[in-house]
DNA sequence: CATTAGCACTCGCAACTGTTGAGTGCTAAC
DNA sequence: GTTAGCACTCAACAGTTGCGAGTGCTAATG
């Protein structure tokens, strides 16, 4: 167990080395003001401090660093949540203007996120549980090209465009998409593809000649597995901290942010609340230098997404946990007032 | 006027140079084979190059490197184009599946171009002369939220959620558009906002109460000023040239990437063909140590749009312009053929 | 007289050295 | 229990040196 003091030393050790980015000597401890302690005081409760995990010296004669026991521990017990009411109104504002549809607020969200911290932002999102579709439009372009238009119940709208296989009469492709009008609107995204292979594929079956011809063909127009939207904020931020002046760490890192599959799924797993991840805490390999803030926003019980920041270890925890844990609060609002409209 | 050897010899070193990244000297010359001189020999010849400008030294005794001058000259005087049959296929066939959208298709071969040479490639998106639009769609998602589609002859398809006004009546909304469908099928997209206040306003002021309120409004959401859209492929892959091992370039460089107006801009004045610009030949601060290639393509007589691949002024001169010239002529081919089915 | 061999010279680079200063651990005194 | 003092450690930085790649010049050569 740690005494006060050493709570202090510790709290202050990290507070010191998230602003500096540089080792922690007793001496600048002492002098620091909330310390009334010697230097050499200082010095052996470092010590100890060291023995138990949470501090490191990067040599054997240089201040201290925190560990990732450290920051685990700074994390859990030593952050006192502050309000950020101003940042967090920047983002309300845009929730709240109601002009944009809902993945433009996420993408804006993500921009702001980054601006605000200086980490880089990814925002998984809202998956599409409640999400319903609203109306196909399919709108020919000439005699052989159309696109199809999907329009959600949250205003999404996803188009395609194709060519109209000859062997489709625009009259059919006018049924099909009377009859996907009438059976699915109201379905939730997910569920689609079932549907569509189960009801909607008998009933075309039934009422439009060759029916088989067309409806692969129209499968793929339709229902293409849309993947999990990634929106990705200030990913040149990490430029800016000084623990990236290393070439070769900048292109590990970019090359990561590229995979964007990888860090759908690094988010994915995230229960609901606030979960910090530090360093090698982080499953995967290319993160294992940084730090994971992930936090998510529901409807009702379910999830919809995570909005995470990733960073150097060395961050501002304090700050993004309160940013995240408003930023989630708004983003769950705007949900729940979103579909009580569009019920 | 240069001799023959002398030619010979500058496209030696610049030809080792940009495999290489490092000084060329007289003795890797003698010894590549295709120059049947002593190194003596060469080092007269090399100081003779450098006295016109063609090359320069690193330091005092280092080999040569080409300095812009040479460059310049390599590419108007020393390229013998060659054919890339089949990197030029890989994006014909992404260009000719017909499946996508010609935005789409855009985007895929900036990703391929980036792919194909590692630098970093940036289109300029289809500009909208001949963009014509198709339908305007209306779809309400409930009492008071709407989404607004508009769909161009060449399937883009641009959105918009918005509230609508508790004080604009649906019958009315519904009005709207169909005065707008009725005008403006057809309409080029650029000439939309002046047709929009000139015609439209006066039709709707005659057939719709209270006009003023929504008009507006209306103009906002159908016709925000729509920005040029730009497609970059592979920002990282600057970060594998060895020239790049220096953070603060890394760092201006993604800066700059991120005004893309700017961007815009230093792409838009292009004229027709190929166009190199050699380093300080930029007239843009930020990319003075890059080269830029541009190629413009066409539909008749207008310009559409613009490709640029942006890289070290250490270029692939060669394959880059050739595998430009190869996709700028797929393009022009694919618009002309767009237009033709779509008109 | 163009070409080449030879040689002194230059300079970046890497390895090594000495110095400095921040910081530690330990011990003895308060 | 706390602190002052002191020897010790090590990264960082600035010189120093030797090496090697490359040059420019000169004199010899076919």
């Amino acid at each position: 167990m740690l005494t006060e003091r050493q709570l202090l030393i510790l709290q202050v050790i990290i507070d010191d080395f998230i602003e500096t980015a540089h080792p922690v000597g007793s001496r600048a401890i002492s002098k620091n003001g909330n310390v009334p302690y010697s230097a050499a005081t200082i010095r052996n409760e470092m010590a100890d401090l060291e023995d138990m995990g949470f501090l490191e010296k990067t040599h054997s004669s240089s201040g201290r660093i925190p560990s990732e026991k450290g920051y685990r521990y700074y994390v859990d017990h030593l952050i006192a949540p502050i309000t950020l009411k101003k940042d967090v109104n920047i983002i309300k504002n845009i929730i709240q203007d109601g002009f944009f549809e809902f993945e433009q607020v996420v993408q804006m969200s993500a921009e702001v996120l980054s601006k605000l911290t200086n980490y880089t932002s990814i925002i998984l999102g809202p998956e599409l549980y409640e999400t319903k579709l609203k109306q196909i439009q399919l709108i020919t372009l000439s005699d052989h090209t159309a696109v199809a238009i999907l329009v959600t119940n949250t205003g999404h709208v996803e188009h395609r465009s194709f060519s109209i296989p000859p062997d489709i009469k625009p009259s059919d492709l006018e049924k099909m998409v009377n009859i996907l009008n009438e059976r699915l609107n109201g379905v939730p995204i997910v569920r689609l593809p079932e549907m569509f292979r189960t009801e909607i594929a008998a009933l075309m079956k039934r009422y439009i000649n060759d029916f088989e011809k067309s409806y692969d063909y129209l499968k793929a127009v339709f229902f293409n597995e849309n993947p999990v939207k990634l929106y990705i904020g200030g990913k040149s931020n990490i430029l800016m901290q000084p623990e990236f002046n290393d070439v070769d760490k900048i292109r590990s890192f970019y090359s990561m942010m590229e995979r964007e599959d990888e860090i759908a799924n690094l988010l994915k797993g995230s229960e609901s609340g606030i979960k910090v991840t530090i360093g090698h805490e982080n499953e995967v390999e290319a993160i294992k230098d940084f730090s994971l803030i992930t936090a998510s926003y529901h409807l009702g019980e379910g999830q919809m997404g995570t909005i995470a920041l990733l960073g150097p270890t060395r961050m501002e925890y304090r700050k993004v946990i309160s940013l995240l844990k408003g930023l989630s609060n708004e983003m769950t609002d705007a949900l729940y007032l979103w579909y009580k409209n569009n019920e």
